[in-house]
RNA sequence: GGGCGGUUAGCUCAGCUGGUUAGAGCGCCUGCCUUACAAGCAGGAGGUCGCAGGUUCGAGUCCUGCACUGCCCA
């Protein structure tokens, strides 16, 4: 059956097709109960993007990575796993359907708590799988039979374990706190969720009377407005300006209070006035003063950032308006000194940018020290390894200083935690108590166990990453003791970005390193702690910028939709483009000519296909091949035999060099550098030289057509195996042409379940690519004469040559090869050397000159020739110095000093060539 | 303020533990529709490796300082 290819690649033509193929015949799909003992397993959980998104580049870079890796694992015979999933993403998926309500007219409190809930659900069904629709779309190799949700039924008993467990190990605790409040989401968010902003603003100073009348005290604050709860002031204790009025008290201004002044290391005598303002509830430093000197917290403003009962007259302002009418009463009263300009930073709520205040309410908090301990010591003692290095150092520093992880969300939507008060206001367990013991549970309890009253629950949910932090064993089936866990825990890598190193990578080391360590091993003995590890490498990708470098982001509008950009390209395009850009720590500056020049990439692939396909037709024409003669060749033998000529063992070595290579860089993350080498092979080897080389053996229809079918199944053979090394970067198209090639009789299912080519370094015994590297060289020479001499393209010149023996002899048997790549059409063997002929390309190996009766540019030539022996000029300069530097010649290694004796005898004959030549030129010349 | 990076061709970036003549893609210039491919083929130009010192027989590579620049944390 002959083939039928358009000229022209289209990846639109294929690639639904194949990644719905993939998704049916569930070719990823990994079933514990068939993987066998001792087999390799590699194991890489996604990094669960927020239900609510949509893919964007930063996805599909971490999801091209993880797919070459993923598809390298597998096709290398290890039990491969890739778990996909989704995160519910609290906040984000809360305010999104509240908008959704809110354009139908409705609060969430309309509805009440579990029709909102319901809500959500149904919203998550039908919009949520929106980016898992994506990840199918490009072919992402996950095992979708095992696709997470962190609010499924299963993940929730195994996030209430854990809590209750923290809980029973004192590691939870409920206590009044400040924390960072979003006065628009209602809710107290962790130190991490805060984004900080440089802002233009003003430094207050303020005038504080002393209550004795003996004068008074500046103050200096950015936000005035808080002064209404201000319960002292503090300066420091080595102030000298301030040393005898510590004890004494002041008159608050507008409050009428009296306040005294303290002495406290923290009021920084270079900061503004030296003397600081003291309002415990509304500031985190304050807070840690009041604690230290035990002083009222005095709570002004309410959860939606308007001034409460504790504000006097300034009760039910929203607290800008509080600061400018704070202000024009202390100026109209005289206590306002000075306003200066000043650069302040402003904490901001990462998900919808209000100004967070900082706030004093009653939280569920992590006690994080002993988690953060076992963290650090798995990284310290290497059972979890970062790549780039210098992460390690990042997450390190911010493990040793880690705060208390605040933990409860004021949220509907989210894992409500399991604790319950009693509804009896006296009982101890009551919630308006702050040290209230409620009761925390597995199931859930009906009454008061104290005094019988019935209970509520706990209306506040997890934080997300609670819940996310568990991922790594929770979706093995934690808390059971399962066979997954056994086979894929740890697991192997994790591929993620920067940006939620904390949030969820440090997060995920503090759970893992602790839960799993009681989990014992299959064979029942005690886990070690290099084996209760959440993933045994992390990587850390890089960010995907704009060409221009700048990030992306939809306000510059310079956002780039992969889909769209994978519609215009191809996947395969796409996907090599960021391969291609991967230097690890390096970011992307993503640029579509880039990935232009890629899809041609995949049209070249394609056209060296067609040929291939063009070829074995008329080979089945002529009688000489048969479909069935084609059967996979093992990579274990070669295919070379005694009479194999040059070209054949060359690409074989090139093609085992490339796979050796390819696969040392994918086992170091190096993804540029492996997928610059299949292009270089692909394009640079197999299609401009090889390629070309064997078409002077297609010839069917000669009588020695055996010799072609030879030729044919060699280059089929390299081509097959070519496929296999490109796979895992270009799934679509190589599975494509590798099932046109096999025409219904695969081997296999797919490509991605054959093998990955291993390669072998020293696998070119006969020297061949050096070898071939002489006649690339013959070639490119006389086509470089050729050009400067301005020959036809078509026009076919004569060439005399001399060369030693060995090459000699290696010129003559390729004698077809350089007359057709370099448009040759006699060559002529001189006995002697011809390094004064005019026009003459000499190196060590041989000299050449193209016969063509045009004059040689006498003027032209010279110049040429002059700017070679500069060149050559400066490196023996270079050469005769180091050679005649007696430190240089004790103390370098033997090797070097070899090498370069050798390049310096070369050196010296390549001048001296040239030194005939302009002789000879000159002689010409009159 | 503390920490971590970056500066190599017009652009985007490689260059692993110091070692012979610093590479790639894109762009640019010249010539070609050569029966796989013009999304192609062939040839070519283009770099005092941010600056200044130092270590070394030898520095793009290691050290110090400076300049510019990016990010994280407070």
């Amino acid at each position: 059956m002959p083939h039928e290819l358009p000229k022209t690649y289209d990846p639109s033509a294929i690639e639904p097709r194949w990644a719905e193929y993939w998704e049916k015949e569930k070719l990823f799909h990994v079933a514990t109960e068939d993987v066998k003992p001792g087999r390799p397993t590699f194991t890489i959980l996604l990094p669960p993007p927020n239900v609510t998104g949509n893919l964007h580049m930063g996805h599909m870079f971490e999801h091209t990575e993880s797919d070459i890796l993923v598809r390298w694992h597998r096709m290398r015979g290890e039990t491969t796993l890739w778990i996909p999933g989704t995160d519910h993403a609290g906040i984000a998926t809360q305010m999104l359907v509240e908008r959704q309500l809110a354009s139908e007219g409705i609060k969430r409190q309309d509805l009440g708590r579990e029709k909102f809930v319901e809500r959500v659900w149904d919203w998550r069904r039908l919009y949520g799988g929106n980016i898992l629709k994506q990840m199918k779309r490009l072919g992402d190799s996950v095992d979708w039979s095992r696709e997470y949700f962190t609010m499924d039924e299963n993940l929730n008993r195994a996030v209430r374990e854990v809590f209750v467990r923290l809980w029973e190990q004192g590691l939870i605790y409920r206590g009044e706190y400040i924390v960072n409040w979003c006065p628009r989401c209602l809710t107290a968010i962790s130190d991490l969720e805060v984004v900080h902003e440089e802002q233009q603003g003003k430094l207050y100073e303020v005038r504080y009377p002393l209550v004795d009348g003996s004068g008074s005290i500046h103050i200096a604050t950015t936000r005035p407005e808080t002064m209404l709860g201000d319960v002292a002031v503090a300066v420091n204790p080595n102030d000298e300006r301030y040393r005898k009025l510590i004890g004494k008290k002041l008159r608050l201004p507008l409050m009428n209070r009296e306040i005294p002044i303290i002495a406290d290391e923290l009021a920084n005598p270079e900061f503004g006035t030296g003397a600081v303002k003291v309002t415990p509830a509304h500031d985190p430093n304050d807070f840690a003063m009041g604690k230290r000197h035990n002083l009222p917290m005095l709570t002004i403003m309410d959860e939606t950032a308007h001034i409460n009962q504790n504000g006097g007259a300034y009760a039910g302002l929203d607290r800008y308006e509080a600061r400018k009418r704070v202000l024009a009463d202390l100026e109209e009263q005289g206590f306002l000194i000075a306003a200066k300009d000043h650069v302040l930073s402003l904490g901001k709520c990462q998900r919808c940018k209000t100004v967070v205040e900082p706030s004093l309410s009653t939280q569920w908090f992590v006690k994080i020290q002993p988690l953060a301990d076992k963290a650090i010591a798995a990284v310290n003692s290497g059972h979890i390894r970062f790549t780039p290095e210098n992460y390690k150092t990042i997450y390190l520093h911010w493990m040793t200083n880690i705060y208390d992880w605040c933990i409860s969300r004021q949220l509907w939507w989210g894992h409500r935690i399991p604790a319950w008060y009693c509804t009896n206001p006296g009982c101890a367990r009551s919630k308006e108590d702050v040290n209230a013991q409620p009761i925390v549970a597995r199931e859930d309890p009906f009454k008061c166990p104290d005094c019988g009253f019935s209970l509520e629950r706990e209306t506040d949910v997890l934080d997300t990453w609670f819940s996310s932090a568990l991922l790594p064993f929770t979706t093995l089936g934690w808390p059971e003791h399962t066979r997954d866990l056994d086979v894929f825990y740890p697991t192997s890598l994790l591929i993620t970005g920067f940006d939620i190193l904390f949030f969820w990578l440090a997060r995920m080391a503090m759970m893992g390193c602790h839960f799993m360590q009681e989990m014992p091993l299959a064979n029942g003995e005690p886990r070690p702690a290099s084996d209760a590890v959440p993933f045994r490498e992390v990587y850390i990708h890089a960010l995907v910028r704009d060409a221009e470098r700048q990030k992306m982001s939809k306000t510059k509008g310079n956002v780039l939709d992969p889909i769209e950009v994978t519609e215009k390209y191809g996947t395969d395009a796409v996907r090599f483009t960021l391969a291609a850009m991967a230097s690890p720590g390096t970011d992307i500056a993503f640029n579509e000519h880039r990935t232009e020049g890629y899809r041609n990439f995949a049209n070249k692939i394609w056209n060296a296909a067609r040929f291939l396909f063009m070829n074995i037709d008329r080979a089945a024409e002529a009688g000489v091949w048969k479909q069935d003669d084609f059967l996979p060749l093992d990579d274990s033998t070669s295919a070379l035999r005694e009479s194999s000529p040059l070209v054949d063992r060359w690409i074989e070595a090139r093609f085992e060099r490339t796979a050796h290579d390819v696969n040392a860089a994918l086992a170091d993350y190096r993804f540029h550098e492996a997928a610059n080498l299949v292009y270089q092979f692909f394009w640079g080897d197999l299609c401009d030289w090889y390629i070309e080389a064997v078409k002077l053996r297609l010839d069917f229809s000669s009588p020695d057509a055996k010799q072609a079918r030879a030729a044919l199944e060699h280059l089929v053979r390299i081509f097959e195996a070519s496929l296999r090394l490109l796979s895992p970067f270009m799934p679509f198209i190589t599975e494509e042409i590798w099932h046109a090639l096999y025409q219904q009789k695969t081997p296999a299912k797919s490509i991605a379940l054959t093998r990955f080519p291993q390669g072998c370094a020293a696998a070119d015994g006969h020297n061949s690519i050096e070898r071939m590297q002489i006649l690339q060289d013959l070639i490119a020479g006389i086509r470089n004469r050729r050009a400067e001499l301005k020959i036809e393209p078509k026009q076919k010149t004569p060439v005399r040559i001399f060369a030693r023996n060995g090459v000699r002899e290696l010129i003559e048997s390729n004698r077809e090869l350089i007359e057709r790549m370099a448009a040759v059409e006699q060559m002529e063997f001189s006995g002697e050397s011809i390094a004064k002929l005019p026009g003459v390309q000499a190196t060590n190996a041989y000299e050449v000159a193209v016969i063509y009766e045009r004059k040689i540019d006498v003027a032209a030539e010279r110049e040429r020739l002059k700017e070679k022996q500069q060149k050559l000029e400066s490196e023996n300069a270079n050469l005769e110095r180091q050679l005649s530097n007696q430190g240089f010649l004790a103390k370098a290694p033997a090797h070097i000093v070899e090498g370069l004796r050798k390049r310096y005898a070369e050196v010296q004959e390549l001048l001296r060539k040239l030194r005939d030549a302009l002789d000879e030129l000159k002689g010409s010349d009159q």
